[in-house]
DNA sequence: AAATATAGCAACCGCTGCCAC
DNA sequence: CGTGGCAGCGGTTGCTATATT
């Protein structure tokens, strides 16, 4: 179909990022802001696909991003969301602090597939399975026939873990009079790196209430009543301080959802139709 | 200790939807 | 209204690390 690559596979990069790819992207982004992923590497100096670019800010650069350690709550979270939205990543992350859509599928895939599995469950229909081996995943096709041919280069260090949270902003199906604009980019300055720690390897800020996460990140995703924010970013400061939000139909929200959720044997109509809520 | 299998995750690919013209 | 360009999303692949034989 006529349609040209996103970029000219030639002379561009691929694989692993080096930390000079890294620090370029990062020095870039920093001062001028995310977007124009297109033409984005050749102005940083970047021998990469603006894609790739992107998807590398995204997924590991971004000073939000909170790395490793899925907490029990997280995990239980994935799982009842996953449950109403199925396969839709990126919902799924908007709603878990720092997670990026990457991670949340690999993490499904990798893991909770898995455990669902061995509990019985069906992971794609979250209904009990009459026999919970008979569906094996399958396995992968390639057995890592070649190795250590081309070492991976990687970068000398890990990216510093910043314990900042900007929640990832959602991209919202445009309703009414509230759209969303796809080039809104989030300024984030090296100045919002003050803000409140979460989750640790070590240890959980996580409240005990499973669904802290739930409701504090659902401020970051649904405000807009009275702003004219594309995309909103809510820091945990926010999120935490108690402040009320300005919206309350997301306790309603929020609300409603738990009393779906506490019927054991809900109906799937209900959370369905709850489910198509959140997208709006 | 070496070979092989498996797990985990970063990155790529290609499609879709939105927006501007 | 149709078309093209772009960003974003989800599925898949490829590579490394770790576990097992």
């Amino acid at each position: 179909m006529g349609r040209a690559p996103c970029c000219a596979k030639v002379g561009l990069h691929r694989g692993p990022w080096t930390a000079r790819e890294d620090s370029l992207l990062t020095n870039y982004i920093q001062v001028h802001g995310e977007g124009n992923w297109r033409s984005l590497p050749k102005k940083a100096g970047l021998l990469r696909c603006g894609k790739s670019c992107r998807l590398r800010w995204m997924n590991y650069l971004r000073p939000d991003i909170k790395r490793g350690n899925i907490t029990p709550d997280e995990d239980d979270l994935i799982v009842k969301m996953h449950a109403l939205l199925g396969n839709r990543w990126s919902l799924i992350a908007g709603r878990l602090p720092g997670r990026t859509d990457n991670e949340i599928k690999n993490y499904w895939n990798t893991h909770l597939s898995k455990k669902l599995r061995s509990q019985g469950t069906d992971p794609n229909t979250h209904k009990k399975l009459s026999d919970p081996h008979v569906q094996e995943p399958k396995k992968r096709k390639n057995s890592n026939k070649k190795k250590k041919n081309n070492p991976k280069p990687q970068p000398q260090e890990e990216p510093e873990k910043l314990k900042v949270h900007n929640p990832k902003p959602i991209r919202i199906k445009p309703l009414g009079s509230f759209s969303m604009s796809r080039n809104s980019s989030f300024d984030w300055t090296p100045t919002t790196t003050t803000t409140t720690t979460t989750t640790t390897a070590s240890g959980t800020e996580v409240a005990d209430d499973p669904w802290s996460n739930f409701r504090y990140n659902e401020v970051g995703f649904l405000i807009g009543d009275d702003q004219d924010h594309d995309m909103i970013n809510c820091s945990d400061l926010e999120c935490h301080s108690g402040v009320p939000t300005s919206n309350h139909t997301l306790e309603k929200l929020y609300e409603e959802y738990l009393q779906l959720l506490k019927t054991e044997d809900h109906d799937h109509v209900e959370l369905d139709s709850f489910a198509e809520s959140l997208l709006i």
